[in-house]
RNA sequence: GGUCCCGUGGUGCAGCCUGGAGUGCACGCCGGCCUGUCAAGCCGGAGGUCGCGGGUUCAAAUCCCGUCGGGACCGCCA
């Protein structure tokens, strides 16, 4: 049907006879018989000159036969790949009709509503930016793949249809025709399943995976994922770090034509401290500093908690007005803090001064020590947070997100692995038993195997070997070494207040497998939208999904969801509740 | 569950704060002119339930309440 694609012709192929497909980009007309049209397929535009062009309209499919040649002296287009050249003595062929687009389908329709452009998606994927996405998506993950196969892992396809199980985050369920009143689960992960492999001697898993989670969509979360899964036998933490780093860096060398080297790692405890989050963004500095011995007989008494640290925002005085300070102090509350203590550093007469509403309560001591420790010019604000050590550091996390954080596509690949979590993330205040960071498999990290018999606090002190990869402040997977010991996962679950036969209930059929013998072993899983969002510098993972849907969950082009038959609800034993009809 | 922002011809915006005739800009669309353009140009034209409902008012795109849709975030996402 054609002879070359749009994009490829250039000087090299000047003098043959070229037949093209695509659709009019653009038409030029310069009288009755002169008109330029833009021809669009997936790999761009080429100019072709037809003689008048009263048929042709915006989108409509043509196949163009014509001689390819240079372009007349001073006509040449450098923006344009193809611009050296043009299709001269064209017959054009109409394959289909088109009425106008709804919108532009250039680069300003990253301007359009994001609505819109979903209506009508089958539109907006023929733009060169979405044929970009969705073709490097399609490299990325066929390059995971040639990775994950280099290393010997298999490809292994897990059931999309299983048993829901209430850990975790909300199932999406759907209804067991043959087995009225009963439920079948789709995956948030593989996560068993992978694990009855290593039983299986399946020794290396992989898979990218479709998984599903009926929680809200945000910029980088939708209800349906795909992540790359993995699992290996007879491995430690640092085989799969290894192994996985392997397959990252194979990703990113599809976009800039390098791969990544060692990935620098961060305990989870440090991260806490230094960045007041376990996903940190390290594009930028403004560190949380730790300030609490400062204020340990301070007589401010919004100050007597049992941690401070602060921000210092280098320069940003004269930008930041006193209604900016109100809104940060808003937000701060809303993120969980009592309160926002912010100074403005000044030249004074003996040095730097501090300009805050609770200065007057300070001691000079505590000012120093503010200032030296912080390490603050004038001309810097500063922000302070006081309450307990969780929240200190969640909030000035978030406002430092707020104050600093780069736009995506800038500062580069900053790719980190975070260790050491805790194994558990806190204590239950109504029942005292903790609750599991990662999942109740996950194994405790060996040097702190003592401290599963301690107090409550000791408990939370217990690190696990679960780790995170992130990516400029994105969590990008998680992973960890299971349990494959009988006696320390009965003990776990002990601590997790979960009896046998409710251990046996919820995973039964995995604890029974490995009583058959079950290989130590650990895995990882991260997640493709969100990795391919990052390298091509996408702030949104719709932007890398061919059909995504909105914040709540629909999809504008289809109308999913829908209603179904009441004959359908009948088949699977099924009725509506008043409210929801 | 919560906070904030947005909704005006097909598209993107201005108008709203400070109420006074659907007013304006750019693109697109339709028609005409035009033989080297490339987001072609020039001339003319069509196209509107100002998301929806209610309230205040002599009068509402504009103010108030509610609601729907979209987006960002907190919670949530073992």
């Amino acid at each position: 049907m054609r002879s070359h694609s749009c994009g490829e012709l250039s000087l090299d192929q000047v003098g043959q006879t070229v037949t093209l497909c695509g659709w009019v980009a653009r038409r030029r007309e310069h009288g009755e018989h002169l008109a330029f049209i833009d021809l669009r397929d997936h790999t761009g535009l080429v100019q072709c000159v037809v003689d008048g062009a009263a048929e042709l309209r915006s989108e409509f499919v043509v196949r163009v036969t014509g001689v390819l040649r240079p372009r007349p002296e001073g006509t040449v287009n450098d923006q344009l790949s193809t611009g050296q050249v043009e299709v001269g003595e064209c017959t054009v062929e109409v394959l289909s009709a088109a009425e106008p687009p709804p919108f532009p389908l250039d680069e300003r329709a990253a301007d359009v509503d994001e609505t819109v452009r979903l209506r009508y998606r089958y539109l907006d994927l023929r733009r060169e930016d979405m044929q970009k996405n969705l073709r490097t998506r399609a490299k990325i993950n066929s390059a995971i793949r040639s990775a994950m196969d280099a290393q010997d892992f298999v490809e292994i396809e897990t059931p999309m249809l299983i048993a829901s199980t209430p850990e975790g985050a909300r199932d999406f369920v759907v209804p067991a025709r043959t087995k009225p009143g009963n439920f079948y689960a789709l995956p948030q992960s593989p996560q068993l399943f992978k694990q009855l492999c290593m039983v299986g001697g399946v020794d290396r898993y992989y898979q990218i995976a479709r998984c599903f989670r009926d929680e809200d969509l945000r910029a980088d979360r939708q209800f349906e994922f795909s992540q790359l899964d993995a699992e290996m036998s007879f491995a430690s933490q640092d085989d799969v770090l290894e192994c996985i780093t392997r397959a990252v860096s194979a990703a990113v060398e599809v976009v800039t034509g390098e791969g990544i080297g060692e990935v620098p790692r961060m305990t989870w405890r440090d991260a806490m401290d230094r960045f007041g989050s376990d996903k940190p963004d390290v594009r930028f500095g403004m560190e949380l500093t730790e300030l609490t011995s400062v204020f340990a007989k301070t007589e401010f008494n919004a100050f007597k908690a049992s941690s401070i640290k602060g921000i210092c925002h280098v320069g940003a005085a004269a930008e930041t007005s006193r209604s900016r300070l109100d809104e940060l102090t808003d937000d701060a509350k809303r993120w969980g803090a009592k309160g926002l203590v912010w100074m403005r550093v000044e030249d004074g007469e003996a040095g730097l001064s501090l300009n805050s509403p609770v200065a007057k309560f300070l001691s000079e001591d505590e000012k120093t020590g503010i200032l030296d420790l912080l390490g603050a010019q004038a001309g810097d604000v500063i922000y302070l947070v006081a309450d307990d050590w969780a929240k200190v550091c969640h909030v000035l996390g978030l406002l430092r997100l707020a104050l600093g954080r780069p736009p995506v596509n800038e500062g580069g690949f900053n790719f980190l692995w975070v260790v050491d979590f805790p194994l558990f993330e806190s204590i239950d205040p109504v029942t005292s038993k903790p609750v599991s960071a990662h999942h109740p498999f996950t194994m405790p990290h060996e040097d702190d195997w003592a401290l599963l018999d301690g107090e409550p606090e000791d408990l939370l002190k217990v690190r696990s070997q679960a780790y995170d990869l992130v990516l400029n402040g994105w969590e990008l997977g998680s992973g960890s070494v299971r349990i494959h010991r009988s006696d320390i996962q009965s003990r776990i679950f002990e601590l997790l207040g979960v009896s046998a036969e409710e251990a046996a209930l919820k995973f039964g059929f995995l604890l029974d497998a490995f009583r058959f013998g079950a290989p130590p072993h650990a895995g990882f899983a991260f997640g493709i939208d969100r990795i391919v969002a990052l390298l091509l510098g996408e702030e949104n993972i719709r932007e890398v999904i061919a059909f995504p849907k909105t914040q709540s969950g629909g999809d504008p082009l289809t109308g999913a969801p829908t209603p179904i038959e009441p004959a359908q609800l009948e088949e699977l034993g099924l009725r509506l509740l008043p409210q929801a009809t």
